[in-house]
DNA sequence: CGTTGAATTGACACCGTTCAACGACAGTGG
DNA sequence: CCACTGTCGTTGAACGGTGTCAATTCAACG
């Protein structure tokens, strides 16, 4: 499963894969690399980032999974969740502070830029910056997809929808695998992310297993029948900016 | 209620207000106005924009109000409303598709700018881009409350929030008044907007006119109890990035 | 004054929450 | 080796919020 990205940008060669990475050119996937120093790893429940913090750098997720959760009176709510190769507080670098924490689930990889880096290898380089900024608003995107989930979907469509996603979005930076991926997140975690109870969300992991949909357990998705999972979870991937009607394609090119 | 940039940037002069707009430069807004030519008026209802178009201009919206939805199969999901100040669509500028449709509620006027033009007023200006940057992070962190109310509130909660958010937004431009703000929107159209049907948007208009909370009739609202309405919404206005713990206050510099 | 869309009302079934409890399992320390 | 502990997973029952169906009233408009 190993790309020519993954040898050539051991940091930065997820980023924007399977989207807008054909955009780049060699030059600026190299200055993007190049911003990036040591990788560090944490472990699961790690606070990478609080709600509130004064933000100078930014993160880059290379491996695991994180996820964005704001904690009110006693409950915590997820508003989303981050895979390998995005650039999980990249706007942190316009909003300098964050709405929400930045939570390890699972171990994970990751790496830093400072702002002031950033900005030195933006500056006269709108095209990169749009990649950027393209990147950022696939989250927005993704955040609008969660949105419906929650207007329409009942809490085993949500499910599905979740889990429908991040197989997607694996897919696009080239991992997880035929039957289903990894995936550390307890039911607790998987409630908190679908608006309902850890109790709830049990009877719709054990509905989803009975049905032979998907199994989920021990930290392992594996997908039984994909078409009833779509179906349930009314799944279309196109939020993702991925192959599909809402591609950007050749598009993006910077007219002088 | 009028305010030096409702006549000196008739067109642009409520976008950013209360947020960054005082990080705008004289020379960077006198820029922002100057890319917008005349206003246009459209009627309830008119399509601004469709999902899947290629767009290649973008619009700010200078009076009224325009929502963002989905529609699939039958039903409507809105999942975000913008307010005059917002540019509605600027993240067609790096989407080049947008994932939803725009549609005016009510009458509105609205400016547009094609993006060869803000291509060139871009260019080299790092900062002006970073603010442009930001407004659009501005929508994807009321996307994490959409998320997070959906997730946690009730609906009558969910309606509470929606009408505090857009007063305190509206007041954040200058709009709106002591006792509440102009709103077309039906009631069908908050169902859509709160994830639940109309007969019982009903229901929660008519609670929250009984508990004495707010006043919802005939394309306006009236705050009875402020009070109250912040509290069975848990509203906390702070992810607007205005004027509290989250602002963005002097640190929004580019260091050189 | 008839038409149309919005707002309103009541009955009933169902999805999801809550409370209370128990089982499975891994890590820890005696 | 076993008892202890905490987290996750599981189950059952009662309650309440919400969706659905069907029908009626109201307001705006030509």
């Amino acid at each position: 499963m190993k790309k020519a990205d993954d040898t050539d940008y051991p940091v930065t060669g997820r980023f924007l894969q399977g989207r807008l990475r054909h955009a780049m050119s060699r030059h600026e996937a190299d200055a993007t690399e190049a911003m990036f120093d040591t990788v560090e790893r944490f472990d699961d429940g790690h606070v990478l980032s609080r709600r509130g913090e004064l933000v100078n750098r930014s993160t880059i997720l290379v491996d695991g999974y994180v996820i964005r959760a704001v904690v009110e009176r006693d409950r915590r709510h997820i508003v989303g969740i981050q895979v390998p190769g995005d650039f999980i507080d990249l706007h942190g670098y316009a909003l300098k502070r964050l709405d929400h924490d930045l939570v390890a689930v699972g171990p994970v990889r990751v790496s830093f830029v400072d702002h002031e880096r950033l900005n030195h290898t933006l500056r006269g380089d709108l095209h990169l910056t749009r990649l950027m900024w393209f990147s950022t608003l696939l989250d927005a995107s993704i955040h609008r997809a969660w949105i419906m989930k929650m207007e329409q979907l009942p809490a085993d469509g949500r499910l599905a929808h979740l889990l429908s996603e991040i197989w997607e979005r694996l897919r696009l930076v080239g991992l997880g695998d035929a039957q289903g991926f990894d995936f550390p997140m307890t039911q607790i975690d998987l409630a908190d992310a679908c608006g309902t109870t850890a109790i709830h969300m049990n009877r719709m992991v054990q509905k989803l297993r009975a049905g032979g949909v998907v199994d989920i357990r021990r930290g392992r998705v594996n997908v039984l029948d994909h078409a009833q999972l779509r179906s349930i979870a009314r799944y279309d991937p196109d939020y993702l900016y991925g192959p599909g009607d809402l591609a950007v394609g050749a598009h993006f090119e910077i007219a002088d």
